[in-house]
RNA sequence: GGGGUCGUAGUUCAGUUUGGUUAGAACGCCUGCCUGUCACGCAGGAGGCCGCGAGUUCGAGUCUCGUCGACCCCGCCA
């Protein structure tokens, strides 16, 4: 029998789990906890599958071995009974051994006891389960049971084992950062809380660490992470829920080099101890414009090609006005080629083209080439040498399809992006690779907000801009271009802003942040926010830039979906122990929910019911 | 805010196209039998506000409108 003090998942009411005994331990006297996950009842001999965290064990109830009094408690239980068994080890009959490990043994049960009786379950417990999401979510302490679903969350327990060791060597500190701060005005929309001893004023629940962990640059912990949950009010998605989580980290005294690096080696290793998996680096870097010009999105997923040629060159100035329009008026002509598609059906096209036009495009143009020769609806307007230079550029040969997008730069980017990943939908197979990482930088530190008629931040109001385009900034105050125009200075300041993107997951952003108040201030200005109103909101940090703080960065890497991608599941709820459904509720808690008016009172809250 | 898919025994679904006797199947549940099962087997049984509310109709699971919920997408979201 093994010696109490080498077993560490002894109990006062277990001697060992459900998956820990095996053939050396035939012959001990073992006492096992967990739950009922089958009962075979053969009129004599009874089989229990007991289940807990660790595995399955089978005990056999023998009316030869066992008093009339255990065998009918046995005969009892059902799916889901807490029970506790005594008995002893012994291997399986030969033809009766099943698998590995606990499957060769079973225990010869002497007594048992029942914990806890259940209620029918609402739903099997099993991995293949075909139970509804939204039955799992109501019952989720009963989906965790399932050892596919308890796995993924052991192994995101173990991947943040491994990032806080791995930052740990590089020095790094955890700090846990405020819950309660104050509501700043960047991206999305904040949850709120009421405050009673101040009443009529609120805390907002953080987006993200950001400004505190700038803050902790500045006090002088030159290494700060923090597996930080981040709040935000906005809709929901398979890969987007209210509460999530990042492996937030800044750095003092780096580029964007020493973050990539850092980045690249926690990656490696988490992929390496938790997957086994080796991860080739550095990633791949694409700058903003680059990445968007060859895949038309700026995560693309780059496990297979699919990659957009210009066409603007060749057919620019041929007879089909879309085409000739579009290049004089500064847009451009591009397109992908798709192997095997010239027998797409008309069905098929049709949906590719509502794809294009639902990002903007006014439709979609191809040319096949069939066994029969060229099939294309806009042959008639451009000539063959056109035709023949188009397909040579983009590598058509015979059985492939040529999809042309002309329109402004952006337009024919994200039409073709999308277009592209619906292709890549239907290549992804055995020939791709595995994990796609890349980092794509040099995004634009503004992007122009039709809707407020003045420029936003394309990532966050403190990264800092490119320096080579620094002088854009100023120049913007002054400049004659109206603010749509896409040469206006402001348009065209690169940001030292990075993404890191994984099988077309954006998995981590990040940036070198802006150190002097100064130029804060003008960023601020630029975005519509006043002094007055930048003090009032920013006023913090602003301040704590003007005590020497020292050149930093940081990152943001969102751990549920890199353990999403780590465990092959289609949406991150598979990750997070206890989800919210789409339209952000709790199906097992109920949350949200009405409060007691006592609570309202206190907090000095009136609810208004609106009418409608 | 918008678009799409779905909602029928405890569960997963069929039935809805073309309105018409008593709404089916599988798994689960209950009872009995069964001494090496592990998807145990065999026999029998119970179980339905067809999401909810209006409407059309002689008659609605089926048609119409509304509403609630789940999921996917657009907007939105560092």
């Amino acid at each position: 029998m093994k010696k109490a003090k080498d077993n560490i998942y002894e109990t006062s009411l277990r001697t060992h789990t459900c998956g820990q005994l095996e053939e050396s331990d035939i012959g001990s006297t073992v006492t096992l906890c967990g739950w009922v996950d089958g009962h075979r009842d053969l009129g004599g001999l009874l089989f229990i599958d007991l289940r807990d965290r660790w595995g399955k064990t089978q005990a056999a109830f023998d009316p030869a071995a066992v008093s009339p009094e255990v065998m009918e408690s046995a005969r009892s239980v059902r799916y889901e009974f807490s029970i506790r068994v005594t008995g002893v080890v012994r291997g399986r009959p030969e033809g009766m051994k099943k698998g590995a490990g606990t499957g060769l043994i079973e225990i010869q049960a002497e007594t048992m006891e029942i914990l806890n009786i259940s209620e029918t379950p609402p739903f099997m417990v099993e991995d293949d389960t075909t139970a509804s999401e939204e039955l799992r979510l109501k019952y989720r302490y009963l989906d965790l049971r399932r050892p596919l679903l308890k796995n993924k969350i052991e192994l995101r327990h173990r991947a943040a084992m491994a990032i806080r060791s791995y930052l740990d060597s590089k020095g790094f500190v955890e700090i846990e950062t405020p819950l309660l701060i104050r509501s700043t005005p960047e991206g999305a929309r904040d949850f709120v809380v009421p405050s009673r001893q101040h009443k009529g004023k609120f805390f907002a629940l953080p987006q993200s660490p950001q400004l505190f962990k700038q803050i902790l640059m500045v006090s002088g912990f030159d290494r700060y992470f923090q597996l930080a949950r981040c709040l935000r009010d906005e809709d929901l998605r398979a890969d987007r829920q209210p509460e999530h989580t990042q492996i937030d980290i800044e750095m003092s005294y780096v580029n964007m080099e020493d973050i990539f690096g850092l980045v690249e080696g926690m990656m490696s290793d988490l992929f390496k101890k938790i997957l086994d998996e080796e991860i080739s680096i550095p990633f791949e870097r694409y700058t903003y414009q680059e990445v968007m010009d060859r895949y038309g999105i700026d995560k693309p997923d780059i496990r297979f090609g699919l990659e957009i040629t210009e066409l603007s060159d060749i057919l620019g100035k041929s007879g089909f006005k879309v085409f000739s329009e579009a290049a004089a008026g500064g847009g451009v002509i591009r397109g992908i080629n798709f192997k095997g598609g010239a027998a797409f059906s008309r069905k098929r096209i049709d949906e590719l083209t509502e794809i294009a036009k639902s990002a903007g495009a006014r439709g979609l143009a191809y040319i096949a080439m069939t066994d029969d020769g060229i099939k294309s609806p806009i042959a008639k307007f451009i000539s063959d040498d056109e035709i023949k230079g188009a397909l040579a550029k983009a590598g058509t040969e015979k059985g492939d399809i040529l999809l042309i997008v002309a329109d402004k730069w952006k337009t024919v980017c994200d039409s073709l992006g999308m277009v592209r990943k619906e292709l890549g939908r239907t290549i992804q197979g055995s020939s791709v690779r595995k994990w796609a990482f890349l980092w794509v930088y040099e995004f634009p530190l503004f992007e122009y907000n039709p809707d407020l008629g003045r420029f936003d931040a394309m990532h966050n109001i403190v990264t800092s801009p490119h320096k080579d385009d620094m002088p854009n900034l100023g120049l913007g105050f002054e400049s004659k271009s109206a603010v749509d125009d896409p040469g206006h200075p402001w348009a065209n300041i690169r940001a030292n802003q990075y993404d890191l993107v994984l099988n077309g997951m954006e998995i981590a952003s990040g940036g070198i942040r802006i150190h002097d108040r100064k130029i804060q201030e003008l960023v601020l200005s630029v975005l519509g926010i006043d002094r007055e109103r930048a003090e009032k909101m920013f006023g913090f940090l602003l301040k704590a830039l003007e005590y020497g703080a020292p050149p930093h960065g940081g990152i943001a890497p969102g751990f549920d979906r890199i353990t999403a991608l780590m465990t092959g599941s289609d949406s991150i709820r598979e990750v997070i122990a206890f989800p919210k459904t789409t339209a952000a509720q709790s199906l097992m808690d109920g949350s949200p929910a009405e409060i007691d008016p006592n609570q309202l009172e206190e907090l000095g809250i009136e609810i208004i019911k609106r009418k409608n």
